[in-house]
DNA sequence: CTTACCCATAACCCTACAGTTATGAATTAA
DNA sequence: TTAATTCATAACTGTAGGGTTATGGGTAAG
């Protein structure tokens, strides 16, 4: 039980949460203005969002005069494809064993 | 947005209810009772986490006399599997976008 | 038939958290 | 200097949902 697998999880569960991430990754950097212009939440809201993002590690800011621009950071969900492989390498190795138990009961 | 990725990611975001989940996929079919044993909460938590976890398609239960065997559905994890090799494909095309750019530049 | 066991559901509590409005700090424009 | 813009934080509210205890239905055992 990663505590990093479970921050990941925790923070893309929110769905407008990932729709910021998604978009950052579709369309590359943005300012807080144009992220919130058609979240449809309140400018705070997706501070608050992208605050949790960066703390998951998903998302890098820039600062430029008065704007911050976020970027996402996909290397952040690797500990997610490691888990999603892991759960379906035990899927496998137990039919693996299940196959060869066949295998041994044929002979 | 797809309404079975939202779905897996919140089912998926509570840390007892991935364990059960990791628990099955690990370890294979387990009764309520086993599954309660070691999960540190009681056995109606236990039966509304695997609810929702059917719901998610991530398992599946056989009744057989008066338990009820509960088993990983690894499957239901490829919406998931999906969504995270979009976002990284997002990513590296935008990266091999900036590195078009550059050669044409270099030019 | 009665008792014990396994699981699911109901009813309730309580906390986490996503959303809001209000406001202030920092930067740019007039 | 004043005014306008951009974002972050504070303070608060409402609700979704994870936890509990209580209970009942179905099955196996005595």
């Amino acid at each position: 039980m990663s505590a990093a697998t479970d921050l990941l999880f925790r923070t893309l569960a929110d769905p407008t949460r990932r729709a910021i991430f998604e978009r950052l990754c579709r369309e590359g950097e943005q300012t807080v203005g144009a992220l919130t212009a058609r979240s449809g939440v309140s400018q705070p809201a997706v501070s608050k969002h992208l605050g949790a993002l960066k703390q998951a590690g998903l998302v890098r800011d820039r600062h430029e005069g008065r704007q911050t621009h976020y970027s996402a950071q996909p290397g952040a969900l690797n500990p997610l494809i490691d888990w999603t492989s892991q759960m379906a390498g035990f899927w496998q190795n137990r039919l693996d064993a299940l196959d060869d138990l066949l295998k041994r009961m044929d002979q």
